[in-house]
DNA sequence: GATGAATGAGACTTCATTCAT
DNA sequence: AATGAATGAAGTCTCATTCAT
């Protein structure tokens, strides 16, 4: 309410917008505080009065990231109506990451990984905490899948397994953005993304029946 | 004339074995020489008599990891012959991986890629050389599509794609196997496995024509 | 007497001899025993056959640098009867050592104090080590002097103080050689060296009566 | 807003001065950031909180010694007229020097020398840095130097030679200077030091006309 | 609240020397 | 006699964190 209240807030958001930043182009061991600090126009020293340790930084910094994801994920969904369009749209968020020039973002991918996994990781047996920070994508992909069947557009039989089909298809997009990282130039990843969204969607639809098809050309075919 | 008389190649096998480990459970910023040294039985400078620096060790490990990877791979091709057989042999590989209770080796994936996309990283910029090391894999693949559109198992119109599927699938395996790192318990390796590896191959075989299905039943049929 | 007590005779040459460049080029603390043993075409421990220690490589290594520049310059004056052409013939071996081009010999000289000035130092407190080495310098010069006075080319009062012209005169040149290793191109050694000579010599040399100027010219004009 | 007030300035001359001396009595390579930081008085991570690594600290160091020769030496001539006064006076500082009990801070000249010299020394290829430290020593000498022609005291077509003269009196007096070091304790170095400048000094000078010889008295005359 | 200064712990790496053959 | 292998000691440098203003 007080002024003061609203700087410290204002201020803490800085922070963690721009330690987002480092640590995706740095990692999170060759990022310092320091840097974090310059970067955010503090004393290093200040960023402990707005984070316990560097963990807590990085940690806040995640939760910040997966928030706009998720955030935007929606907003690219919005105005789409049909199951199979609302798929693409939140698919499409991959392309619109992937597109950046310095791959700078998706860095954190990694980092997330990297620090649940090692033994001596930030994130090291937390795996519930980043499992809750993106409960939210997971949600939203599943809502889609159920949508999706009791418009009878989706097959109804996958509906027991939706949630595990909406986590599938999150590891196996995020499996594609790593190999994209990797800077393989063999590697489209428009191409790939269609490609494995395609396959994906011919086996959730309910098939299209004969007659139809009669009179459709082009990319339906591709799915039949 | 002649010296202490020591398998050098024995003895780097060994470093390199235990380096893997150390590694895959540390990461490679948190393992330190120190603990390879240790780990190994021989002193830390020692390792200095068989690598030029860290980043040396932590090259030749994942070199030696990725071909283990291979030749398990291949072995478990062996005997089969149905490319739809092949195709399940190798991705079989994965759940075996999976299996290992501390997941320790496949921990690498995420230090392969951690050390190749962040700039201080020990692989950065070296994409062509884990892209080398890994093409013994997607060769594997692309062969068994290959193989598969020749003997009239899979679609002739893929054939000019096989290499990209390739990578796709090798992709999407990886992203599965990263989220079971995650420690998501409501994450099935194998059950998520077979579900990607079941679309995948649908979308990709023959269809098996109209008659034949009458007297069949569903899933079944898959796996014939 | 045996032949492998001559080997070990040469073999100990060897290694000095490759001491000497690799110190020379290396310095004292960079050289490694490595590099000493490769360079001599055996492996470092065999050093330890013959030498207590990598100080004892390099005063022997020492020893020797100062045993050839004493026979050089002995070369050097040989042929000369006149005292002034026999210190102008001492002289010109810095000439000598000056115009190779890598300058790698004469930064033993650098070495050689270093290593007797600093605590830790190789020679330190060893100066009369090192002062019996060049005393053969000294005395090579002193002995010029002395022979200049007799034969009534030298002032006579300067007998007393032979010895310490002497010393006055190696010190200069030593002067006049560091400070060309200085990399100045403003310092051109020969000239350098040569205006310190004639300077020299001009103070130390009886003077040519007046009527013997008159049919003299160039260069005795410079000294008038 | 107003953190702990250090100056940082002092500190900072206090770390180069401390570190002029460990760097004398050790020399470059012994020398340790331990030892400099507890001669100083602080940590040894602190010691890079005002340089950058220590080489850094040893050009600081050594740019504060020819600094302080500088001053000195300017100092010792302020008060003198004639030209050969002033040259006697610029001399004198180095019998200061010499006559400093442990010859402490002249060593550095050997580490001067030394490391730029070497191929792994801090200075090396860095003659340019030293050259421009030392100018002003050069320069001071080589104004006498024009100022005694100027006044006619000293012979007039040495003008064009002047600072390659400076050069080599600078270059002597460092020769005698490195041989008083050796610890020869034959070697006088005020002996020394004056037999070379009175030898240098004759040869510069202006003779004295024989009829003014003969109704004045020496020294007196000089001064005129 | 904000921050510059300080530092201890620790990492990689080098190398003279010893050891066992 | 000769030497490859092994290593302990040491050194430079980094950085998260604390302290005092």
């Amino acid at each position: 309410m007080s002024p003061l209240i609203v700087d410290k807030k204002e201020k803490y958001n800085r922070i963690v917008q721009v330690a987002l930043i480092v640590f995706s182009r740095q990692g999170y061991a060759a990022a310092s505080m320091q840097q974090i600090g310059e970067a955010a126009g503090v004393g290093k020293s200040t960023l402990y009065e707005y984070f316990e340790s560097k963990a807590d930084v990085f940690i806040a910094a995640i939760q910040a990231w997966i928030d706009q994801i998720t955030c935007r994920m929606t907003a690219l969904m919005e105005d789409k109506i049909d199951p199979i369009e609302k798929m693409r749209a939140a698919v499409e968020l991959v392309n619109e990451i992937g597109r950046q020039g310095d791959n700078a973002l998706n860095r954190l991918y990694i980092e997330v990984y990297e620090q649940m996994i090692v033994e001596t990781g930030v994130l090291y047996k937390r795996g519930d905490l980043v499992h809750e920070m993106s409960a939210g994508i997971r949600r939203i992909l599943t809502d889609v899948i159920l949508h999706g069947i009791s418009t009878g557009v989706f097959k109804a039989e996958i509906a027991r397994d939706a949630e595990r089909i909406a986590a599938n298809v999150t590891a196996c997009i995020d499996g594609l953005l790593l190999h994209n990282l990797l800077g393989n130039h063999l590697f489209d990843l428009k191409w790939q993304v269609d490609y494995y969204l395609n396959t994906f969607i011919e086996t959730i639809r309910v098939p299209i029946p004969r007659h139809h098809l009669a009179d459709t050309t082009g990319k339906t075919e591709e799915v039949t």
